[in-house]
DNA sequence: GGCCAGGACACCA
DNA sequence: TGGTGTCATGGC
């Protein structure tokens, strides 16, 4: 076991199972991944709220909303202009997805306006579970804090963590998780 | 009361 | 490619 791998046995025992990514759908995870783009997950809890007491948390309903009530709905999780659009578009390529009945491929979603690659790896990995290692500014945080690397592109680090642990997607999520709330605890 | 969060994008040189 | 401004709310 290398370095990297080990790491994640400390975060483990140390701050235990994350349970991530909270939801109750799996279309409740892709909005929380666009909702969280530089915001406190606290103020995402709040936007997701307002939207299942309105039960409008489902595609077909965000895509009726008029673009001022959804920006009502999500205005805790600020930028809330920008995501509510945004939001309508990720939703549609949502439904294409869905309707073609095949697995979304990571380049089309980052074609849709307002998905960067963070946003997609988030989405490809706890939506869809397919093994994308999410990379975040913790994730760096704690590469140059351990002295694992020290890259800039966001695919050199993923490709990092892709190559040197096992390719499980559990595992993938977990590790994710676990860096996080490494980073939350400050260095 | 200020700082910043589970980013992305446009625009510039 | 690298640096900077913009988007915005609410928690601490």
């Amino acid at each position: 076991m290398n370095k990297t791998h080990s790491l994640y046995r400390s975060l483990l025992r140390e701050f235990g199972p994350q349970e991530w990514w909270p939801a109750d759908s799996q279309y409740e995870v892709i909005v929380g991944a666009l909702l969280t783009q530089n915001t406190n997950w606290k103020n995402v809890e709040k936007a997701i709220a307002n939207l299942k007491k309105a039960k409008k948390l489902a595609p077909t309903k965000i895509l009726k909303l008029e673009t001022s009530e959804l920006e009502q709905l999500i205005k805790p999780s600020g930028f809330y202009r920008q995501k509510a659009e945004r939001l309508k578009t990720l939703t549609k390529k949502y439904v294409e997805i869905k309707k073609r009945n095949s697995l979304p491929n990571r380049g089309e979603l980052l074609e849709v306006k307002g998905v960067g690659k963070e946003t997609a790896d988030s989405i490809l990995l706890y939506a869809f579970d397919l093994p994308y290692f999410v990379i975040d500014a913790y994730t760096r945080r704690f590469c140059a804090h351990h002295k694992l690397l020290n890259a800039k592109e966001y695919d050199d680090y993923r490709e990092f963590f892709e190559s040197s642990l096992p390719r499980s997607v559990p595992l993938y999520k977990e590790y994710h998780a676990l860096i996080v709330e490494w980073g939350k605890r400050a260095i």
